[in-house]
DNA sequence: GTCTATATTAAGATAGAC
DNA sequence: GTCTATCTTAATATAGAC
């Protein structure tokens, strides 16, 4: 557990609020009264409310990332072609190692990126773009160098439909599993969520091109 | 085209502000401003900005819910097993029949739809818990038609799943078929991106069963 | 029904004493 | 580094003249 200096206790109360509430809906009252300092420590320490939400990101993306882009790397090295499930499955491992990382940790990561892509600030895409990018071009090239059939755009519409899949279902994994639980008495803990995405979307990326999308509506 | 009386007015510029920044995002300043009439007028022909919320979204499902209800009975009503491909379809063509309602008519409902459901206040919820309730119950009964292995918990997840694409690609329809113009010269329609969502959801929803998944994760 | 003017609330940010 | 007190801005909502 991290020193309880200021900073990590509104890191850690921020996160959490985040998570639950998105954003734009934390206000800095709550979170230093969460926190319990004072409502000016978080423009002292951070700088502004924004400084605080990409200092939030940050902490887990520095995680998560190096630990995808190793597993990406190991699968494109491989001599064979890689399944689309396995491309999906090598998130996962680096998803679950967070809950190492803090109590709750994979959760709290989940909801955090499904807000921070929702979110029309970008704050995610930002990450993403200006510091991720090799990463995004690993993901790319795993999928592509498991589904080489489709087209570029064919391709780019359905990663973008995965992306949807993955944004809302992580945003909302809590009250989701909330809701299994009180209705099929099923406890499925994050793991479990992550690991039944993963046939969902293989299945998706992989589905046959439909023989009148390449004509009706698409003028090139 | 609607009388411009101060009410249609008010709803034609919420619904194009709305569709474009989600509500919250969209202050009642910048919807009488564009609606060029005075502040004051939202208050009094609606009573607060969630009522107005609630009126515009309301124009669209008055026009939509009923057609995809009836498709919906078509399809159950045929004697024999609708596929997935066909159920998603059914939602098609009430979707389109929007642009003939009004101009750019499904773009509009498509992000209205996204952002109503995103929305933490779930404006759009209660529309479809406590108003149409009963096509909901149809739409579940023809998925389940459609693939009757499933099991209930496996079936509530691909819902959430399927919703998940759709929202979010429906939210962001405009963005994204800006980028697939102007990256891969592909000019899709809104009609054509509804098409390419129905063999990716079809598919989804109609994937294996993972074997791990009965017993990783989940305890009964 | 429409307008101006204003009340009310809540947010992010900061100045300045300690 | 931390605290109190305050500034500034922008939002929803309403009172009351016309």
């Amino acid at each position: 557990m991290s020193r309880q200096t200021t900073q990590n206790k509104i890191l850690d109360a921020a996160e959490r609020l985040f998570a639950e509430r998105g954003f734009a809906d934390t206000s800095l009252r709550l979170i230093t009264s969460e926190a319990d300092v004072n409502l000016a420590s978080v423009n002292y320490h951070f700088g502004s409310k924004k400084a605080l939400i990409k200092a939030v990101l940050a902490r887990y993306l520095e995680q998560f990332m190096p630990r995808l882009s190793n597993a990406l790397d190991e699968l494109l090295a491989a001599e064979q072609q890689p399944t689309l499930h396995q491309v999906f499955d090598s998130f996962v491992e680096p998803m679950l190692a967070l809950n190492n990382f803090r109590s709750s940790g994979t959760n709290i990561f989940m909801q955090l990126l499904g807000r921070g892509y929702s979110d029309s600030q970008g704050h995610l895409r930002w990450f993403l773009t200006t510091q991720y990018g090799d990463v995004l071009t690993k993901i790319t090239a795993a999928v592509k160098r498991a589904n080489p059939e489709l087209s570029p755009g064919e391709f780019f519409w359905r990663m973008h439909f995965t992306l949807g899949t993955v944004v809302f279902t992580l945003a909302s994994n809590e009250a989701l599993r909330d809701i299994a639980r009180s209705e099929f008495n099923e406890n499925l803990d994050v793991e479990g969520l992550v690991r039944r995405l993963v046939p969902f979307l293989a299945a998706g990326v992989g589905a046959p091109v439909a023989a009148n999308s390449l004509n009706d509506g698409v003028s090139k």
